[in-house]
DNA sequence: TTGTTAAACTTGACGCTGTCAAGTTGAAAG
DNA sequence: CTTTCAACTTGACAGCGTCAAGTTTAACAA
């Protein structure tokens, strides 16, 4: 035996002999695999049977670490605003950026999270989970600093006269949340009929709450990573 | 036989006589019972066999008048596109009404209408449809029109100086379409966390894009009705 | 009046789903 | 070496959408 002996029993899941009790990092790989799963064919798609036979246990198997499905939802979109504010925080939280880039990062950098993660995010801000009070407390206790901090953001921009600073700071965020959500769920709803153009659209929603000429809201600053 | 031999023929699902063939309306009963369950249980609530239950008939009945679920949903939602094209018609048609007012009405008529038929506006602009080309034919040459209208609307409000006139008017429509559904979907999806003033926030985005003063967007209008 | 036809509706069956209860396995502790 | 208990499996149940094949019945033709 070279190898380590706990990878070794959590392996080969296509063994015909019966030693496939994990005893490892079930709990993990459920999570990964179930989003995987989620962003190849939808929230709708997963089913924890064929998850598990994916990972390579019994149908039942996930019931040891999460109560429903709904819960390990709960888990995988947990996870979703985690990696949310992690990479909004690297985007936004730099000292050399003036509030007019700022902002225009957000928009743009929301949008297109969203875009890349078109289920993962339809499960973070989706009817899922939040319409008939089906959220964790794990998950409120993570998604809750989220909007907190687009808050701040709005607070900041206010301040530096980019926004109306006569307007309700919590209304302003609220709207401009809208605005940035709406776009888009319309965008990956697949309801906007040229989605090629969103790019146009973020730019026109940044003018119009900024109220500059359109000319001054394309930056020079290459989005691309 | 004093009754209408149709009417009679189609009544009293609790018969345990086997008269239960229907030969009458029943695929406009199967459409206002599902519009009807809908609103009740939500999208997913609603299953063929408990509707078709319901109705009277047998699981499978409902397959003589539509091809799949699906098919089923896409008349639904084509129900709504009509009532909502007839009521925005209604309310916004008005030629007493000014620019301002006009704009106003259909902020807080839009998002009022979500709210008052959350489960058919989830099924009008959601994911269940439009995401993998679920979309009948029928249900496309209502909704774009729909859209058509908005633009137009837009156009109007750009032209009475409203709203920004140097801004392209197809992105400036999609940019206010936005706004509103995604103040919607973030009120009926249950995320924002106080919806009690999803009002104020509707004058916000509305202050927002007229660049008004706050104090002149809320009308001495009545909306309720 | 009787026979035919075709539309309207039913029954049976299949594979899929989430979930509960009860049984089995196996590592680790005594 | 035995006990214990978490980890995992198996069996079962009700519900779902949908297809194929059968039954009912209104309407029309002879």
């Amino acid at each position: 035996m070279t190898s380590n002996p706990i990878k070794n029993s959590v392996s080969n899941s296509t063994n015909s002999t019966k030693s496939n009790y994990h005893h490892g990092d079930l709990h993990q790989q459920l999570l990964n695999k179930a989003t995987l799963m989620i962003e190849e064919g939808g929230i709708e798609g997963l089913s924890l049977r064929k998850l598990a036979t994916r990972v390579g246990v019994s149908r039942t198997a996930s019931y040891h670490y999460f109560k429903d499905k709904n819960d390990l939802l709960c888990a995988i979109a947990e996870n979703g605003y985690k990696l949310r504010i992690k990479t909004a925080l690297m985007n936004l939280n730099n000292d050399s950026l003036s509030a007019r880039e700022q902002f225009h990062f957000f928009v743009h950098d929301y949008v297109r999270f969203a875009y890349e993660n078109q289920e993962l995010y339809e499960l973070m801000f989706g009817r899922a989970i939040w319409k008939q009070q089906n959220s964790t407390q794990a998950l409120r206790d993570v998604a809750y600093p989220c909007f907190q901090y687009q808050l701040e953001l709005t607070k900041n921009w206010q301040q530096n006269g980019l926004i109306k600073s006569d307007e309700n700071t919590l209304r302003l965020a609220q709207v401009i949340w809208g605005t940035v959500h709406g776009i888009a769920k319309l965008l990956i709803d697949g309801i906007y009929t040229h989605t090629s153009q969103v790019e146009e659209i973020c730019d026109s929603a940044i003018a119009l709450f900024t109220n500059m000429a359109p000319s001054d809201v394309v930056l020079k600053v290459d989005l691309d990573s």
